[in-house]
DNA sequence: ACCGTTGTACGATGTTTGTCGAATGAAAGA
DNA sequence: TCTTTCATTCGACAAACATCGTACAACGGT
């Protein structure tokens, strides 16, 4: 492949049909992810860096690739920045109900458990 | 430790309040898992052996522990069979249409996979 | 007593996963 | 052009995980 046309990695996202539930839920199913899909709830568009976690840039990276993969979240690219925005309205389409059951319960959580 | 006192280690089941979002949808996101999950759906009540998965014995057991330490489903011991169940309602209780949502998607999901 | 049924516990194995550091790429600003 | 900023890829590593075979425990029936 020649170096020259090598950009960074296009970004790829699944149809909606072809979300899987069980990935989906292998996703969520990480602290900092959770974190992550938490937090895109309140704002509607992040840069990469701006994420409240406390990993390492290439771990948030990879992170933000198995959110990407199994249809989370969406990324465009904008100069040296890539926006992250949640998938709500074909999530909820494919999945009904599924992503606000599943953060509203993850909201509970940890509502609860830090008193 | 006597030989003679050892039981087949006792069933222990995590009270509502300590049930962990993201330990059940890890629990969730394996597809053995949820076949027992959705199976127990239609069927109130179920011996371990009497579930459509094709996975070793002590594989299924694992996944059993798995399921129960997470919260979703509970055990109790009859003679040599360990009967299972759902725990709709405390599930329901502690983290509202999260159960109903992930089983939905999952039956949309495998509906939609095999035409 | 003995055997069949039911399901577990343990140890081994290969895979997946979360984490990091270092190197890289692309764009914007000095 | 040089540097800084933003984010990725790659390679490595330890921990967790799904899987199995074997051995074992408890009960029920013969």
């Amino acid at each position: 492949m020649p170096r020259s046309q090598r950009r960074r990695t296009a970004l790829t996202h699944p149809e909606p049909e072809d979300f899987d539930v069980l990935d989906i839920l292998h996703a969520m199913s990480d602290p900092t992810r959770m974190t992550i899909v938490q937090t895109l709830r309140s704002t509607p568009e992040r840069a990469c860096g701006t994420f409240p976690v406390d990993v390492a840039p290439s771990t948030l990276s990879h992170h933000f690739r198995v959110l990407r993969d199994s249809g989370v979240i969406r990324q465009r690219e904008e100069g040296t920045r890539r926006w992250t925005t949640l998938r709500e309205e074909e999530l909820d389409r494919r999945f009904p109900g599924l992503l606000d059951a599943i953060v509203t319960a993850y909201e509970t959580s940890t509502a609860a458990g830090t008193p």
